[in-house]
DNA sequence: GCACTGACGCGGG
DNA sequence: TCCCGCGCCAGTG
């Protein structure tokens, strides 16, 4: 299977103004332990260029830290664009996920793992 | 093939 | 609730 191909897909659903989790987006790849391949993903541009990574924070919500964004707070104004409310914690930026994380259903879930299985990857 | 790394996550104390 | 250790696994040298 193509993982990574799948995380591309995944990212890119994920509806505007929302964040979802590395582990989240591992999990509805397939792959729920998988969330570092996650990360390793997006670090290098294997998402596609398109993939809104900026959406992708950490289990706690926070952001990924500066390393791949051209600016140490890049991230963080993209999401507030999207009308992200991001606030500053010990350790870096941090988004709400009560509030703004990806509530993905059941259904919707399913969709994707048909979706995959019938793109073949 | 081996050892080490890392945009991570969970469970025990 | 906060820490900390450990498990995880594709890439890389």
């Amino acid at each position: 299977m193509n993982f990574y191909k799948r995380v591309e897909i995944v990212c890119n659903r994920i509806p505007h103004g929302n964040t979802a989790s590395y582990g989240q987006i591992a999990l509805l790849c397939g792959k729920p332990k998988n969330a570092r391949q996650v990360g390793y993903a997006l670090n290098h541009g294997l998402a596609g260029k398109h993939a809104p990574a900026h959406r992708v924070v950490n289990r706690q919500g926070i952001l990924s830290g500066a390393s791949s964004f051209q600016t140490y707070d890049l991230q963080k104004r993209l999401l507030e664009q999207e009308g992200v409310t991001v606030q500053p914690v010990p350790g870096g930026w941090q988004v709400d996920l009560k509030r703004f994380g990806w509530k993905n259903t059941m259904r919707e879930a399913e969709a994707l793992q048909e979706e995959f299985l019938r793109l073949g990857i």
